[in-house]
Formats: structure tokens, C-alpha cells, sequence
DNA sequence: CGCTCGGTTGATGCACATCAAAGGCTGTGG
DNA sequence: CCACAGCCTTTGATGTGCATCAACCGAGCG
């Protein structure tokens, strides 16, 4: 790991107010690694030698379900844990399948060392539970949009994800993002979510040029996130 | 608290191999409380001065909707927290409405003693984010139906539940559940929930008698789950 | 004895999934 | 440089699972 790559891991939340030895300890036998758009960082089943943090890009975990689907379970930010939940069980495998999403870097951090270093820590582990906290709160906005429309399920997941993944407007989302993997992550089929994001882009609602997305009228998608669907 | 009851909590695995003095300062301040069938013990908004432990019981954490409608987020069986990941936040409010299910008692730990005893032991921290992860487990197998049947969804409900509140042959579910509460967590209609259960009972799958619901035959409700539908 | 609550049933309609076909774009290999 | 395969997007036609609305019933309860 560089000098460069060491002050950026420094400036994560997690590590805020920590003494440089203490990282270093924290980070015993760590690697950085870069990846590449898809890119396949821990596949689902595999035993969990390591967890990772995330430093730069985004990551998608994803879940290969018996019929064949994908289903997203979530997305990971630059400051976000992966995996690191099943570092306190013996020999497990990972739960879901972690892919790069752009052009990603992660640190990854072996369970010795979690186990070692991470749990005798309390501020550490208080950290680590607020990250998992603000997970949690993520999943259970989810859920809560249940019963609510496609287009409030996709408007609602586009917004959150340019809160995480934006420009400094909040209104260009900085990664690329498939209209399959909106559906894979709302639970809909690719054709519905098409229909839905082509009729906004029509009204002049959003943008998507390149790999980039754009929303070009906030207040009507917070509109349709509410409920107020026609047009 | 009773002694009886000190004895009860001891028993919870977060408690394991702790010395008595500890669990002690760990409950400083904790009052016990029970509750009956529909009793409320948090209410969705309320500040947060203290956090739960399920000593007996069953509770439902439902979030209700601007629609009017509510969510059933998860189920608190005994030995679980409840509103414990938002200690650590200032003032903060309740996420969400703890129901009690059935005769319950929880205990309720002031936030102070969470701040100065909990966060300050390794051991403890590490036992709440196991708990913690199997909510996260949970809920993402939930995530995970997002495209299956309705029926695929309400048996593999009713199936974790008896797992976690069963008598023990595992196939009596030991506490009062209606068929709107099992619509509020799968996300659906009360009706159509009715229908499927209903046909189910006249297959002879399924019986349900008082409070009590019973699953009959296991075999032909895990293959419902795994998606063999037709009967 | 009227009340509310849980369960049940039927009729109707709509929001989606599914299936099918096609065009653009990118990379890859002959 | 062209042909081909794969991925992403798009559009249309068709079907269906489930919500919604509207009744009704039985049981417990003040």
C-alpha cells in the first residue's frame, strides 16, 4: 500500500480520530486492490479468508438465486464494509457475490487480523455497528416501499443512490448502472423498468448519456416517490 | 427484577460466560417489564431513552405508513434487542413500533447504562453484532423472494417464524399471528393471503385452531417454498 | 344485544411479467 | 476491415397474479 493510498484510508470515518499505530495495526496484512468494471471481488460460496473495505467506486452485492436471477442486495460506497459481519464465524463462505461497478479500489483485510485487532477494540466495533446501522435503515426503507408502485420503487433507488454515489449537485450519479441492475435491485423485470425510465426521460424528468444518469427535475421525481404519480 | 428473572436473562447467549458482577453493571438501571397481547412498548417516534431485551415472548416492529398502511419490518424472539443500534445516536427516535405478540416481558436498559457499559466491552459488542447479523441474514432472505409467488412467500414466512417461536417438534407456531399480520410482512393483501392459507387448510397442509397454527404436512410446504407450486 | 375483530368468498380490473423481435454499440477474432 | 457475438436498450402484444371493492358470517365482549 502506498503513502497516498495509506492517507486515504486514514480520512474514512471508521478510522477518524485514530492514532496512526493503531491503523497500522488495524490494517495488519492488508492489500489493496484495484479493480476493473465487473470485476468479481468475492464470489458467493467461497470460504472468507478476508473482508474488504471499500476506498474508492462501487461495488454491488449480489445474491445468484437457484432460478438463475440475480437479485441485488445491496450497493457498497467507498467507506463501507463488505463481509466483515461473518469475520467472527469460523470458516464461512460469503453470503453474496461483491462486483465492481466502475473502476473500484478496496483494502482487504484478513480475518486474523479482525479477530485479533478489530474486536478488542470497542470504539472500532461501535463504528463498525453504525455502518451497519445505516445498512440496515437502507434495507428497511426498502421494504417499507413494499407494496408501493414500480415507479416510486425505481425513483425512490435512483435518488438513494445518487445520495451515495453523486456529484457534489446530487444529481449526477458518478457510476455506471444498467437498467437490468436498477430491476435486479427493485425486483422487477429489466422491460418494465425500461418503460418507466424512457417515459421520464421523455417528459424531460432524466438524462442518461454515456454511463452517466442524470436527473434533471428533482422535484418531480420526489413527487413520484411520494405518490403523486400522473403526469 | 426478581431473582428468578436475573436467572432467566443470565441464560441469554449475549450473557454467556459472564461473570455475575458484569451482567450486573450491564443492567444498571433496567427495569423488567411485561406486556400483554397487543400492548405497545415503543412507539414509532418517540425518543429513544431506553433499548430492549426480549426475556419472553414474541414482539412485532412494524413502521406505519403516511398511506395508512402498516409494514411489519421483523419479529423479536427472546434474547433479542430491540432499538439497540440506535443507542449510540443522540436523541434520537424510535425507527419503528414495538408490538408485543401474545404475553411477553422485555427488559429495558437505559441508554446511559448502554453508553458507559455496553460500548466499553469487546466481548458484549462482538455478541450484539452476531444478533445484529442474523436480523441482516434474515431480511436479506426476505429480500431475496422478491419475485417469488405470493404463496412461495407466506409459507417460507410462516416457516421461519415456527423456527424461531415453534414448539419443539417445530411445527406448531406458539403464538398469536393473524393473517393480516403475516400480509403486513410479506407485503400484501389480507385477502389474498386468506386464499392461499385457505386452500392449504383444505389440502390438510395446514390447520389452525384457536391462536395456534399448525403445520401439518412440512414436506409439501418446502416444496411450496421451493417453487413446485401445482398440487 | 350491538359492537368490533378476524376470517371468508366472489367479481372486477389493473400493474406487472412474459414473450417476441429488433436495432445500436463494443469488443473480438478471422 | 469485416463478420459475428454479446450486451444494452427499446417497443409491442398478450396474459395473469394479485389488489381492490363489496358483502357476509361467527365469535368474543362490554
Amino acid at each position: 500500500m502506498t503513502q497516498n493510498d495509506f492517507n486515504n484510508v486514514c480520512s474514512l470515518p471508521v478510522f477518524a480520530q485514530l492514532a496512526k499505530h493503531d491503523i497500522d495495526k488495524l490494517l495488519l496484512g492488508s492489500a489493496s486492490k484495484t479493480l476493473r468494471h465487473r470485476d468479481v471481488l468475492y464470489r458467493m460460496g467461497e470460504t472468507a479468508e478476508t473482508f474488504a473495505l471499500v476506498t474508492k467506486g462501487a461495488l454491488k452485492l449480489v445474491k445468484l438465486l437457484p432460478s438463475g436471477e440475480n437479485v441485488i442486495m445491496s450497493f457498497a460506497a467507498p467507506g463501507d464494509f463488505i463481509a466483515i459481519l461473518i469475520m467472527s464465524r469460523q470458516a464461512n463462505a460469503y453470503p453474496i457475490t461483491a462486483v465492481a461497478m466502475g473502476a473500484s479500489s478496496v483494502l482487504q483485510i484478513p480475518r486474523q487480523t479482525y479477530l485479533s485487532e478489530w474486536t478488542t477494540r470497542p470504539l472500532v466495533l461501535e463504528r463498525v455497528n453504525q455502518l451497519i446501522f445505516s445498512r440496515m435503515t437502507e434495507i428497511q426503507e426498502q421494504k417499507a416501499l413494499g407494496k408501493a408502485s414500480l415507479a416510486q420503487k425505481v425513483a425512490s433507488q435512483i435518488v438513494s443512490l445518487i445520495e451515495r454515489f453523486g456529484d457534489e449537485n446530487g444529481t449526477i450519479l458518478l457510476m455506471p448502472l444498467t437498467r437490468q441492475e436498477i430491476a435486479d435491485s427493485v425486483g422487477a423485470s429489466v422491460e418494465s423498468v425500461i418503460r418507466i425510465m424512457s417515459q421520464w426521460t421523455q417528459q424531460g424528468i432524466l438524462r442518461t448519456s454515456e454511463q452517466h444518469l442524470e436527473i434533471i427535475r428533482m422535484d418531480l421525481i420526489a413527487e413520484i416517490i411520494r405518490g403523486a404519480e400522473k403526469a
